[in-house]
DNA sequence: ATTGATTGCGATAACGTTTGCGATAGATAT
DNA sequence: ATATCTATCGCAAACGTTATCGCAATCAAT
């Protein structure tokens, strides 16, 4: 027998129950043919909840001031409509009840979150986290904040990081290409979808997008024909797998041969993935040869240093029996014993130009498609002073 | 002669002209009593012409699948409720049509980002980017990103960088304090704010929050042991700014020379700001004293190894005249000769405690606050190995 | 009295989601 | 038949902002 009042006659006399919906009674005024539940609570107990321990809103101000939340918000962005009394009121207000921003709602209804993702194959080499630190110093500067997400080294965690990231949350990305990145759809999908990309270091040569990158061509020229010039006519190369871009240094090696008439020789010339066992087998192939190499140019400064430290231990002497070039400048080159020759490709610039160009983008909606070299510089060390 | 009409009484014989507002014509109209300004497109355009290149979003599913937008937002979160057919025919339409949901909208709603902010004096150094490292990581896998903001070790910055993150972009904090932090009013003021915070390797004693850090005490005073085992007996100890948290150091330093009954003198014990300067300046000083000390523990690798070449610059034989020892285990103690002896602080397990605290925390809600230290390893090597 | 201009503020519609609840139609039980 | 359930789906209210426009009141100039 229900004893149920409906909620649009108010009577109470033809109410029939109609079933149960969702665990509660469900009834039928037969009057104003009308279906109802009874009253629920639930949702304004959840709102009078939430009201406790929440931060302040322009609404709860707007409340304190009695005045609108257009108000509000105007008077807090310093809009002239809003007498300077009210502003200066509202503002104090907004200090003592510790008034925050939302940023979520105001990036929503901007289209803006003043935020720049970053995908980087790792963050713990000095080598890429001094790139990192160079764009998370200028990105901070023009106030955007940065996310990082690292591949390590992994196409599937590249395409994922991408993925995750180009969903509104930021305004604009620079990626540096994971070793093993040969497929580039992945980026040619989100390209037009709005939101501007910049490649920095690791760049696909036919992606027709903004990029900054090394003159590795040059370098690797610079750094052979340094060797040659100190005597070197048999020089081991070393370069990472072969879909790198940074390949291009292969380029500068040959051209420097090229050019002072030494004769290329493919046993030379090695692809490793940079794993200590690969470099040092490398290392061991060369040394068996017959006539031994005079010299070694390792792409990598962290493996020249391994190298360096691996010649040691079998007692060859460096450079005077072989000499040994690096890439890249990290800071373990100056440490170790002979200080290593190497190339400074200027990563923190790299870096720095990349979001100043991604910013660029984002904010003067510049679309002109800019590809940018930074010029690095040979540093001659120990290890090729003979 | 005004020849509007009246939106309301779609009359055009009483309209009266009434002022200029925002530039356009504003009219009055006698028989309703109704102000009204002519026709606006602008707005109408604006949300065409948005229509063209902007992402699809569940409205424009809806549309084109021919339903309403909560039955696009239960199909796309396979809510039983939607029946399976409609389910599939809307997931597929989705994918077709590219939709991308809007992770701003989600969080304001969810009140969550699924992202956790990170505050760090320096991202370029490897031993905070190898804590970097693995925060990121452990972000990564359950499913969080992560934002990161280096302070610079500048205290102000610090706080700028505080304030950014905490409004509504993050779900929880990691936050690692600059040299210079002696204040933790910043902090205080979020820590009630209700998202979860928690402080890792420079932490403060008197704030009661989680916190991650090492057992720099023990490392110290296994350091120290080790030096006076060796046979070292006047052995100077390099430390950071005096505020620094990490300066309890000392204290194992101080309990090693009393557990073995070695005078302690306030000259050997000197504070420095591990600007390369103030670390030859130190090191000089306690060159001159007489009788000259016999061992160096510096706090810091870096100025360790920057020690090291220092000493052998003036020919001073290390470990035989002077021993040294360092404190983090960086990987430039393994390059430099002779190799420093140091403590492994284990810095990337630091960075994972530290997520893994603030993520359950996050996620179960578990207010229970915990405090973990990281236990580290004496690392012997040659530069105090007799 | 008519018209023009300005100042200060409120209403309201977005932004793109999620979600509680209502509301049908058909199936099932009584 | 009547009463109840179930399976599907839509409505509308949130979430916290910003921005457009409306509107009253006031002042000034015809």
């Amino acid at each position: 027998m229900p004893r149920a009042k409906c909620p649009k006659c108010q009577k109470i006399e033809r109410i029939l129950k109609s079933g149960i919906i969702r665990g509660k009674q469900r009834f039928y005024c037969k009057d104003c043919n009308y279906h109802f539940t009874l009253v629920h609570e639930s949702r304004k107990q959840k709102t009078e909840a939430r009201k406790n321990n929440d931060k302040t809103s322009l609404k709860d101000i707007a409340n304190a001031a009695g005045v609108s939340i257009s108000t509000v918000s105007r008077a807090l962005n310093e809009h002239p409509d809003i007498s300077i009394e009210t502003r200066m009121a509202i503002k104090t207000l907004a200090k003592t009840m510790d008034y925050q921003p939302n940023l979520l709602a105001q990036s929503l209804v901007n289209r803006s979150t003043h935020t720049i993702g970053v995908i980087i194959p790792n963050l713990e080499t000095t080598f890429f986290s001094s790139m990192l630190g160079g764009i998370q110093h200028i990105a901070a500067q023009s106030g955007y904040r940065v996310v990082i997400c690292q591949s390590d080294e992994s196409h599937t965690i590249e395409v994922a990081n991408l993925q995750a990231l180009m969903n509104n949350m930021i305004d604009g990305l620079l990626i540096c290409h994971t070793l093993n990145t040969t497929n580039f759809d992945h980026l040619k999908m989100q390209i037009n979808r709005g939101i501007p990309i910049v490649q920095f270091y690791r760049v696909s040569d036919n992606l027709d997008i903004p990029k900054v990158y090394s003159d590795d061509e040059s370098g690797a020229f610079q750094i052979t024909e340094h060797l040659i010039k100190k005597g070197s006519k048999k020089i081991g190369l070393l370069l990472g797998p072969k879909a790198l871009s940074i390949n291009k240094r292969l380029n500068g090696y040959l051209k420097a041969l090229n050019l002072h008439g030494i004769e290329i020789d493919d046993k030379l010339i090695k692809h490793v993935d940079f794993s200590y066992n690969a470099v040092i087998k490398a290392v061991d192939e060369w040394l068996e040869m017959e006539p031994a190499i005079d010299a070694i140019f390792s792409i990598s400064d962290k493996c020249a240093v391994q190298i360096i430290r691996y010649l040691k231990s079998k007692k060859i002497i460096i450079p005077n029996m072989i000499s040994v070039c690096g890439f890249g400048n990290e800071y373990t080159g100056e440490i170790v014993e002979p200080q290593l020759t190497t190339f400074d490709v200027k990563t923190r610039e790299i870096g720095e130009a990349a979001v100043k160009l991604l910013l660029d983008q984002i904010i003067q909606k510049t679309s002109k498609i800019k590809k940018q070299m930074i010029k690095g510089s040979l540093i001659v060390r120990e290890s090729t002073d003979k």
